[in-house]
DNA sequence: AATGCTTGTTGACTTTTGTCAATAAATTTT
DNA sequence: AAAATTTATTGACAAAAGTCAACAAGCATT
């Protein structure tokens, strides 16, 4: 419970931020969030799984990535701090086109779907809440989608570099490589060029 | 005033089937909702223009794009039904870094962001309908994130098929060829291999 | 520390796509 | 309807990225 308030802060900030929480809800939260630990390898999602949790992410470093043919391709990277959720698949509550691992030990708050609706039930002014961060998480992926549409891979690469130098040494370059959408071969040669120039 | 009726009834049928709306919030929405016609080629939102309203379009086809250097690159393609805004410039109301133009006559219902906030101040409960909302956005708009990982330009022309095969005859080609991310010669000859095939 | 496995780099070559230019087709404007 | 403008197609070539393969470097594990 101690430890639940303490790792949880960083999750009320942002929140309170968008508006206080009252005391009932915050105790709520404390209730149905469950600290786990992932052990970096691990997968929290499966294909074809349903999302049936949201998670926090207390410490630590995923990604998401779903497989084209023979080819697996990051599509997320997310860092301490985030909600993470395969959204399709928590949205509706389907089997969802992607999975969710861990690239580094992980420490998450973990919701249930139904625990989450039982909260909007009961504080329906969550929903505030949750429209303004749905909203910054939708600029946040436009933005990769105008990355995707840089003509080259060094402006891929210097993208990935603006928003993720800090975890640039934590995540292995291939799962860079895909989610820029350059084969790995491609992201080494691009990345010695650059570093000559 | 009748005609705002007519033409909103599509909209507050996306509204209802997410939750009853109340008769008082739906005058408010009749009040505050402008119907407006577009002709084909004007600019509803220019770049660096704040986006200082959300548009219901009742009829039309619209486009956004912006430009990277000499380029200018289609981002989305909107048609009948959408709620159309230019999401990082409307929710913070900063300056766009998009356009949004008319492929065609369009009517469009417009409302202010000024009249939005007063509308969630009065009725909180909308934000349940807008978050809703938000989330199938965001799933849709993850959808063309995946389409422009794709291979090769065929696949990412099928995916267009799949999804917007309506409105083909009606955008200009050079523009789906922005949209996913090729150029307009390629997108030619993609079509006469996938047609001859 | 040594072994084995995975990941990253580099080279040679192929494929795909982009670019430039000319022409054809379609649209718009007068 | 004709002229003018824009858009689409096609060809020739260049550039970028993908693929395959060999090797090096980095990590885990023991």
């Amino acid at each position: 419970m101690e430890t639940n308030i303490v790792l949880l802060a960083p999750l009320f900030e942002i929140l309170n931020d968008i508006q206080p929480l009252s005391e009932k809800l915050k105790l709520l939260f404390i209730k149905h969030f469950k600290i786990e630990e992932v052990k970096k390898g691990k997968v929290l999602l499966f294909e074809k799984d349903i999302c049936k949790s949201l998670w926090f992410l207390c410490d630590g470093l995923l990604r998401s990535y779903h497989n084209i043919g023979d080819k697996e391709i990051t599509s997320r990277i997310m860092y301490t701090g985030h909600i993470v959720i395969s959204a399709g698949s928590f949205f509706t509550q389907t089997p969802a086109t992607e999975s969710i691992e861990a690239l580094a030990d992980c420490v998450v708050a973990k919701l249930s779907f139904n625990d989450l609706q039982d909260i909007y039930k009961r504080f329906p002014e969550f929903n505030y809440h949750t429209r303004l961060i749905t909203e910054q998480y939708f600029y946040k992926q436009e933005q990769r989608l105008y990355m995707l549409r840089k003509h080259d891979a060094a402006a891929k690469y210097n993208f990935f570099l603006e928003n993720y130098a800090e975890y640039l040494k934590d995540i292995p370059q291939k799962y860079i490589a895909s989610f820029l959408n350059v084969a790995p071969e491609t992201l080494s040669r691009t990345r010695s060029k650059l570093g000559k120039s």
